[in-house]
DNA sequence: CTGTATCCTACAAGATACTG
DNA sequence: CAGTATCTTGTAGGATACAG
């Protein structure tokens, strides 16, 4: 790579499966669910109550996904009655931080969208 | 804030605007065209073209929440017959530094997130 | 408590046709 | 070229009931 190069140029053509996981990962639910789960450990019903109002069956869908890709840890805990308890794993830790700098992003930036929001707006 | 405060305690719930703006600008189409804008300055028909296979509705649509969000920049350049210019805005290009984090860490961790994958899969 | 299983609906997105 | 308009369809997600 020559000096003349811009820095994006090292990731044109983004390969799909990075793409497909990162939308696997940064849906709605997940971001909510891997926030709750970066402070503490949580059990299926708290994690329902900890993220308003996620319905059963998505809170489910979306602990199935994390796990599979291996951003969260489901330890049972007993059976009868049945305990689990979701833990964010190493890798989730690690993208998390890349979410944190998302939201730090958007704190920072809220004035500027709100101003080209309300320019666009205006021009109608 | 105290010393035994965790890093992540800074940014416990996460203000809704602030979703709501990511959600508007992480979406499958901006991702994209964020990308290739990032490049270079596109115009409609050949940001049509450099994304495959978006359809007109939804390269507008995209569009225009990047515009109104402030995230690019629509250029008229000429009319009869009309030409029209997207370019990534300055705050634009703020995010797409940290959308190209993300590609990182997807590249920097794919074989593990394929080894929790198999493991899930093979649990099953 | 921790889920599955069904049914249902609302909205995102595709296909197609048309316009300044 | 750069869109808008209309119609249709696919699917994520909600409501509800039930099970281990």
């Amino acid at each position: 790579m020559t000096d003349t190069a811009t820095p994006h140029d090292a990731l044109l053509r983004v390969a799909p499966e990075h793409r497909e996981l990162l939308d696997q990962v940064l849906d709605k639910w997940s971001l909510r669910v891997l926030d709750e789960l970066c402070e503490r450990p949580l059990r299926f019903n708290e994690l329902r109550r900890a993220v308003p109002v996620v319905t059963q069956k998505s809170l489910t869908t979306t602990l199935r996904r994390l796990e599979r890709n291996g951003m969260v840890d489901r330890v049972v805990l007993s059976s009868r009655p049945v305990a689990v308890e979701y833990r964010i794993s190493r890798l989730g830790r690690t993208i998390q931080d890349l979410i944190d700098a998302l939201y730090v992003w958007s704190a920072d930036n809220m004035a500027d969208v709100e101003r080209a929001r309300e320019r666009f707006d205006a021009a109608e």
